[in-house]
Order: C-alpha cells, then sequence, then structure tokens
DNA sequence: AGGCAAATTATTGTATGCAATTTGTATACA
DNA sequence: TGTATACAAATTGCATACAATAATTTGCCT
C-alpha cells in the first residue's frame, strides 16, 4: 500500500473516517456507493473492507456486508483490561530496540501532536496522538504483540474523540499532561530506560482513565437541583 | 465464514497447508493455480488472501502476488519474547469468564489431542493442539488480545511442525507432559484459579523452548568425531 | 385490520475479459 | 565479459456483467 491509488485512497479515508468517527461504530457500509464515492469499482473496494476487516476496522458479515467495528461498555472493560498490558510490553521492546531514525520519527510526530493540541481540531488532535503511538509500536518491533496493540489504537483514537472535549479548564489540563507524558516516553526510549517506559506506559493508561471517569461523572453540579444532603451549607444560586 | 461454499474450502484449507507447513514459509502463492485448484475464479481467491493477511497466514505485496507468512531466527526470538505474555494474560482471562460448554469444548478438544498423539500423524497432533489452544482464546473473550494471540497460534503450530518430532525417547516424553499440562490448564480454568493459570501458561512455553533447544542441540554424540576435550575419559565406539 | 405469502427490489457474491505492472530473456554495445 | 536496453511472457489489478441471497413491498386471505 504506497502507490498513489484510488484504492490506497480509498483505504486511508476509510480508515481515518473511522478512527475520527466520522463513520461511527456499528454504522453500515453499503459497497456500491462507497466505491462510487472513492471513484472505484467494487472488486477492489471488497478488497479494501477485508483488509480493514483484518485489522479491526470493520466487521464483515456473510451475505449481508460489512460495518464499522462496534464498541460497547463491554469492549471498553476489555479495552482497559488489555492495554496498559500490551502498552508497556511495546513500549519496554520500544526502548531496546529503538534506532536513530525511529527516535527521530517519533519526536516530529511529538512536535505534530503539541501543534494540534494548540490550534488543532479533536480529530487532529486524536490523529496526531494516533500516529505517535503508531510509531512506539512499531519501534517495538515485534510481529507477533503488533497486531493486538494496533487494534487497541483503533478504539483508543475512537474513545479519545468520545471523551477527551476539553469543554472544560480540568480535561485540557489533562491533555497537556498528557502531551508531557508522551515526552517522557521519548526521553525513556532515546534512553533505553525500558523499567521507566514501562512504568509510563501504565500512567498513560491511568490519565486515560482518569478522563473517561471525568467525562462519565461530571463535577461541579452537585446541589443544584436541591438535591443535596442534610450537611450541605452552601446556598444555590 | 459459515457456509459450506468452494471459498470457504479454500480458505480453510490455505489455512490448514499453512499450519501443516505443506505450504512452507515464504512460499509464493499463484493466484491463477490456486483458483483452478480450489474450483473458484480469482476474485473470492483474492478476497480469501485478503482475509488471511490480515490474520497473518499470509504477506500481500504489490503487484507481486501473496506468499506465506515469513519465520526466520529473528522471529523465533520475537515469537518466545511475546508469547509468555500473551499466553498468561489470556489464561487468566479464561479462568475468570470461562462458561460450562466452552469447558466441554476444552475437554473434547484435549480428548482429540491425546488420540491423535497415540495414533496421528504429526499435522493431525499440530491441528489438535492448535485447537485446544484456540479455545482457550475464545473463552479468555477479550477482542484486543485475541489477534496477536491468533498471530501466535499460527506460528507455535509451525515450530511445532518443524521440531516437535519424536525421533526419540525424550521428544516423546516431553510430548506426553505437554499433554498433561493441557489437562492441569483445564483444571485451572475450571476452577477459576487465574494464578495457576498464569503459571501453567509458562511452564507450558518453557516446555515449547526446551523442545526447540533439544532440536537444535541434539545430545548423544560427543566425542565421536574425536575432538573431545582433555578430561574425557569415555571411550570413543 | 392483521398476518402470511409471493413477487419485487436492493445488495452481496462470483465469473470473465481486459488493462497495467512486473519479470525474464535476448540482443546490442561498451 | 559485463552492463544496459528493448521486447516478450507471465502475473496482478480493475471494471463490467451476471448469479445468488437477503430485504421490502404488495396483494391476498382469514
Amino acid at each position: 500500500m504506497a502507490a498513489v491509488t484510488s484504492k490506497t485512497n480509498a483505504y486511508e479515508q476509510l480508515k481515518t473516517s473511522i478512527l475520527t468517527l466520522c463513520l461511527q461504530p456499528g454504522a453500515d457500509l453499503d459497497e456500491a456507493s462507497l466505491s462510487e464515492r472513492y471513484g472505484l469499482s467494487r472488486t477492489p473496494l471488497r478488497e479494501v473492507l477485508r483488509e480493514l476487516a483484518g485489522e479491526g476496522y470493520v466487521e464483515l458479515r456473510e451475505n449481508r456486508g460489512a460495518r464499522v467495528s462496534d464498541m460497547s461498555f463491554t469492549t471498553l472493560r476489555e479495552f482497559f483490561l488489555a492495554a496498559p498490558m500490551i502498552y508497556g510490553a511495546i513500549l519496554q521492546l520500544a526502548a531496546i530496540n529503538r534506532t536513530p531514525v525511529q527516535i527521530a520519527d517519533l519526536k516530529s510526530a511529538q512536535r505534530d501532536f503539541v501543534v494540534a493540541l494548540q490550534k488543532g481540531s479533536v480529530s487532529q488532535r486524536t490523529l496526531a496522538n494516533n500516529r505517535f503511538h503508531e510509531i512506539t509500536g512499531e519501534m517495538a518491533g515485534n510481529v507477533y504483540l503488533l497486531p493486538s496493540f494496533k487494534r487497541l489504537l483503533i478504539d483508543h483514537a475512537r474513545i479519545g474523540m468520545t471523551f477527551y472535549k476539553p469543554s472544560n479548564n480540568a480535561m485540557a489540563e489533562k491533555l497537556s499532561e498528557a502531551s508531557e507524558q508522551h515526552d517522557a516516553i521519548i526521553a525513556a526510549i532515546e534512553a533505553g530506560d525500558e523499567k521507566r517506559a514501562a512504568q509510563l506506559a501504565e500512567m498513560h493508561w491511568n490519565l486515560s482513565r482518569g478522563q473517561i471517569e471525568m467525562f462519565v461523572t461530571p463535577a461541579g453540579i452537585e446541589g443544584q437541583l436541591g438535591f443535596a444532603g442534610e450537611n450541605n451549607d452552601k446556598k444555590t444560586a
């Protein structure tokens, strides 16, 4: 998948559309309309869908078309169970096997992420973050860990698109914290400090989990509806 | 992939051919001859190849056809690095999430494996063993760990086909030891003993590694060429 | 009016033919 | 003898046409 053909174009566009929730989880994918949309016939488009299915972007159902891989509360739980393990292993190996060019790539990706953080859309930020982690996966250089890691990154991006909206200051703060962790990860990898890398991996996921919890249980509205407990002295506006 | 069509047939046959080394790592896969062989046109066969590529059975090269996923000394090293981790996690989760029907399936697969051990070919033994582990993967029920685990199982089968030939008594002994470990794994899963399950996972891979080392460094021919050290009192035959 | 069944429509699956790319080979030239 | 280039063969990629399957509508009967 190197040359710039309408096929690779469709492949990349579908990927980013799924990552940015432009195509929502569970959405039906019609072969006819998609092939027309991307300017190719159904045959190559079907092959693209098969490839995307292999990576976990879409699910194929026999005689019933493809749909974007679904996400549920169950998968969210599975996600946070598997993520620290896999990512911990990936970062450890990245710290061991990294090459100079890869480190340069990673730093470049981090610069892009910082820019996206400052003046990018939620999608751009998500994609930049995704690219950063993709590179760490490449650095690890283990074909057996990579499939699961890539699968994780798909849903990491989609979870990010859902929950990491900087609607309040606390969220924005978390995001800059994530950026600082990226810097720390780069430093640990560059230093070949595998223990530190593993530690940072876990911290990074704890941050993600914290952001989701913050989103699910919003702060700052206690008592507003008059349901506050007996000991609440605070006056309601 | 449920209905028995010539497409699913090609899919399954290619899978087992690759697992049993009937199609060797790195072997070229010609679309025309394969489509003729399995009695379907090139279009659906190409889709099958894409699906197999997604699971790690084959590698696709643009404009240059598919070939069976390669294995090298490097990948062997990556394998034994990733395997204990992934399989440890899989068995832990299997012990937690197992259902009665799954346990029954696992026991059934183990019975098949024992039969294959006694009077089956190397291929049959490998496939039965593979099926056993596949079921543990299903039991774990984590979509994020599964891709890597399945990728591992492919090469586990191929490594097994290469190294686990019971050419001597020691090898045969190792195999019955593997069977006993399977029984222990079933017991741990059924009891919901996740710690024990993780422990057994590591033991199982250590056994595999030992078998390979035994194959690579054959015993019983020291001194035969007269290169024995000074302190060797043993008479050569 | 409600439910079942047959026909219609829409969508997916497969086959074939042709275009584009790669690979192998032969020939000319340094 | 080694290298480069042009041509031929083989193989992959794509589009169109047709077949098979699923979804929907329509009409009929109860």
